[in-house]
RNA sequence: GGGCCCUUCGUCUAUCGGUUAGGACGUCAGGUUUUCAACCUGAAAAGAGGGGUUCGACUCCCCUAGGGCCUGCCA
């Protein structure tokens, strides 16, 4: 059989490094298995979901590389869902329940109070027909749960290893809410078993869930009269670089923030594939290499920390080492020439990094100069154009013959001049760039 | 409140009763680049606490502490 997986957001928000992890393994774990991957947007709410937010998980994705090979909508497959609710209904698996969000609210609070679990008491499963047909006669229309079975429900979990749910504990799961709108949980459970998925890999936010709803799934496959109850991967969230729980400030962790900041799509999958595994994070600009190398055995079953300036030094080690050929149209958008690149990228943490080293080189800039006297005489020292790759060593050593500055007193104030800045690129590799002309000027003091 | 999961260098982790507790990233130092970054080499750096079990515990059990998650007519 082979394998099929599913990355399902709901497009009520965007997509944020905890999601993209979850869609990463799974994307990993299809491409290493030669299976399939689909795109399933989980839009049943109706109110918060929007087409921007679809829109948005899949430029997200795309621009991730995460690309998929079935994509469809829950809000397609209504159809479906009402048959097979229906034949829920018909084996007394789904049931009408009347008591209002309010009232669900009291008897949890009661039961919370009293130190028991705030587990629904079935008080509808109690209801006579001619109970229900009063309380309808009111105009009151049901919301309908699914009867659990009260077992252990049990299942060998690819990252958790053996792991049980006691669906006693468990309230019967609302289904389908009194506005006849759908809830997550059953069009979840029909798509999987219908699109014959064959590993949910997802946060351990649904080891709960996964209980409730193997046992769903195993009525819809006897309803269906075919497909399997698919195997399951939880892995813990990510935590914050403070040890805290990452879903307070996810906006800024948002995909697209980091699309927007310049970070190299590389850099996230690079950190999110081997973040919490055995492996060492490093430098991965071919998705594909990752894929090879995912393995379910080598995830931790501990939440682990993201840290976004792990992230950037992973972003500015994929840039040192990627040609401009790579990232000629963007370079090129930011005025960035081949030469510049080459001689900067090892200093630019972010793309855009190399267009402020092009502003220094070629743009005009007010030079730093610490001695006028030093700086003036090695201004007359500069070779004449065009300058090459050895006009620095032989600049410098010029200026040190005369001066009698080295080290740190030769270069340091060199650089200041040349480039307004305390560091940045190998200076015999953009000396070249700047110019015999501009670099006597800025050696003068003056802007250029 | 109840339930589930987790806890080894700063970080991600290896170890599946006996190891000088290993690696990677980061950090620091030295080298190199006659400066910084990059690069090379090296070093420092860990079993949350307390009880057991055992000849022997990071490893098994219990308690405590800390953290994560669930406990919705959200997903």
């Amino acid at each position: 059989m082979s394998v099929t997986v599913r990355f399902a957001p709901s497009p009520t928000g965007k997509l944020h490094v905890g999601n993209v992890r979850a869609a990463l393994w799974n994307w990993l774990f299809a491409r290493s298995q030669d299976g399939t991957f689909i795109l399933r947007i989980d839009d049943t709410d109706k109110e918060r979901s929007t087409a921007a937010f679809e829109d948005g998980i899949r430029a997200d994705l795309t621009w991730l590389g995460l690309t998929w090979d079935k994509t469809f909508k829950q809000s397609e497959r209504f159809g479906d869902y009402d048959v097979v609710s229906d034949a829920l209904r018909a084996k007394g698996l789904l049931y009408p329940c009347y008591e209002t969000a309010e009232e669900l609210d009291r008897k949890r609070n009661l039961q919370r109070l009293r130190g028991a679990p705030p587990v629904y008491d079935r008080a509808a499963l109690a209801l006579t027909d001619a109970q229900k047909k009063a309380i309808e006669a009111e105009g009151r229309a049901p919301h309908w749960r699914f009867k659990l079975s009260g077992d252990t429900v049990r299942w060998n979990d690819l990252i958790r290893g053996e792991t049980i749910v006691e669906t006693a504990s468990v309230s019967d799961p609302v289904l389908i809410r009194e506005d006849g709108m759908y809830l997550y949980t059953l069009p979840s459970c029909i798509d999987d078993v219908d699109a014959a998925i064959t590993h949910v890999i997802r946060g351990e936010d649904h080891v709960t869930n996964a209980g409730v709803q193997i046992e769903i799934m195993r009525a819809i496959v006897e309803v269906r009269g075919k497909g399997v109850v698919p195997a399951f991967a939880h892995h813990s969230l990510l935590i914050g670089a403070d040890g805290q729980g990452l879903s307070k400030r996810l906006g800024s962790l948002s995909i697209e923030e980091m699309r927007k900041d310049g970070l190299e799509p590389a850099a996230i999958t690079s950190l999110l594939a081997k973040l919490g595994t055995a492996e060492p994070v490093l430098p991965q600009p071919d998705i594909l290499a990752l894929a090879r190398s995912f393995d379910f055995d080598k995830i931790g079953r501990a939440p682990a920390r993201f840290d976004e300036a792990e992230l950037l030094q992973l972003n500015a080690k994929i840039l040192h080492d990627t040609p401009f050929e790579a990232l000629k149209g963007r370079l090129c958008a930011l005025g960035v020439s081949a030469a510049v690149w080459n001689a900067v990228r090892g200093n630019a943490v972010k793309l855009a990094d190399a267009a402020e080293w092009k502003d220094v080189i070629e743009g005009a800039i007010d030079p730093v100069i610490e001695d006028a006297a030093f700086c003036g005489a090695a201004a007359s020292l500069v070779p004449d154009a065009p300058l090459t790759e050895q006009s620095w060593s032989a600049f410098t050593n010029a200026v040190k013959e005369k001066t009698g500055a080295k080290g740190k007193a030769l270069f340091h104030p060199l650089r200041l001049a040349l480039t307004g800045r305390e560091k940045g690129p190998e200076m015999a590799a953009i000396f070249p760039l700047i110019g015999a002309d501009r670099a006597r000027r800025r050696l003068k003091g003056e802007r250029a």
